[in-house]
DNA sequence: GTGGCGAAAAGTGTATACACTTGCTTTGGC
DNA sequence: GCCAAAGCAAGTGTATACACTTTTCGCCAC
């Protein structure tokens, strides 16, 4: 127990948001970010401290508290005394992560609708337009990144910080999800329910809204290879041959 | 597309859960954020790397892994050369914090109601006696944990891990709030609208349910002193006299 | 040939050392 | 007497060193 005399500057107040200028760290743990995301690491791949410190030229300090970082959003797994492993989220944390973006994307969608404005309603077509281009071209990172950020995006349009970083964190293991699982909803679809979505805000249709967006999460989630493997080795594993 | 050589061992798969051990890090965590909850470290102090490895008889290493833990949390800010200090959240991210709580817990409890069990219920009730004897026998850092764990055991009821972790971290930034911005809401008070929640899942009531909790949010948010201070510091230094 | 035991290598966990930034004090000038 | 600039102390940022755990490879026994 840290002794409570002698702290009394209630002065400093450094600034509470952190528009950080992007340390070493930062810089480390966003590659690695990208990377899981982007799916140039599979999950389960073993992340050398050593390595990683070569490749970012770096020490393993830094590194190091990358991983922690990393580790805390769930992105990676560390073992203790045997590493850094990419995640790979159990069936019930894939479900459960959707339950929860259930529950804060129909809540925010429908307050959105009351208070959004058309500039903001033309920066969702924007967004769309970027969409639909990367699927055009089969950019598959970028579709990746712009698919995600589209939710995003409507949280940062309720000008809530919390809910904004919340989400974002949400939608990284949703990507790592979507990737371990071999999602079937293709992009495209992705895209036309977000159109269908937007479409509803323009309208102000704060419950179709809502509705739509359930949809889409679900339609997400139901595509997603839950059943076999990983749960039920015993099935994948019985000679069949 | 990256090279796919050299990277296939999806075997590792070290255990997906963190039922950790509690390493020496987590015990500094643990600490700290008992002390910052329980009000023994005030908002603004500055927490010297030094003086807890001295504390907690360890290398500034272990520290500083504690340190941005908490600073993911968001309990602490860390300022760049210049140290950590416990967080002072704005009013505005007091208000987000208890917007994303409504909007989780608001949807979580009616989903609750449709499947909780009469074994739950009395778990809660037992809870209820707990916050009750706390408050009673004026416990104020036991109370103020367990006023906050009502919110957790119902999210865990859920059997949504995600869902009880993200709202712990909403829970402990909201104790840091409560405490900066001096609530007046009164614990007792507290206690009865708990009481009055579990009374509404007894009788499967989820609309009724969802309304006392969103009512209760409310009610700790507005007894907060969000609106003099700290905002308006040309207000407070105007010269009056 | 297979299975287990043991030693060496690899890798993580923690501590310590050093560089550099920040803030304060002191000194010199105006 | 006050302000400014330089030096100094304190403390953070990063790297390196060392202890200990895990893993792997080799060897011996069966």
């Amino acid at each position: 127990m840290p002794s409570p005399r002698s702290q009394l500057k209630v002065v400093p107040a450094p600034a509470a948001g952190r528009p950080a200028p992007a340390g070493a760290t930062d810089r480390i743990v966003e590659s690695i970010t990208a990377a899981i995301v982007e799916r140039r690491l599979m999950p389960g791949t073993k992340l050398s401290e050593q390595k990683l410190a070569d490749i970012f030229a770096v020490s393993r300090t830094l590194v190091r508290q990358a991983l922690n970082q990393l580790s805390r959003d769930r992105l990676v797994t560390l073992a203790p005394a045997r590493g850094a492993f990419v995640a790979m989220p159990s069936v019930d944390e894939a479900r459960q992560v959707f339950e929860v973006r259930s529950m804060l994307e129909s809540a925010s969608i429908k307050q959105l609708c009351a208070r959004i404005t058309d500039r903001q309603i033309a920066e969702l077509r924007l967004h769309l337009r970027d969409e639909a281009a990367a699927v055009a071209r089969t950019d598959v990172a970028g579709r990746t990144r712009l698919l995600a950020d589209f939710h995003v995006v409507l949280a940062r349009m309720l000008g809530n910080a919390v809910l904004a970083q919340l989400l974002a964190d949400l939608l990284s293991r949703s990507s790592l999800i979507a990737l371990m699982y071999q999602s079937s909803h293709s992009a495209e679809h992705s895209l036309a329910e977000h159109g269908l979505i937007v479409n509803a805000l323009e309208q102000r249709d704060a419950r179709l809204a809502a509705q739509l967006m359930d949809q889409h999460l679900s339609a997400v989630e139901k595509n997603l290879r839950l059943d076999p493997h990983t749960v039920d080795l015993s099935a994948a594993l019985r000679p069949q041959g």
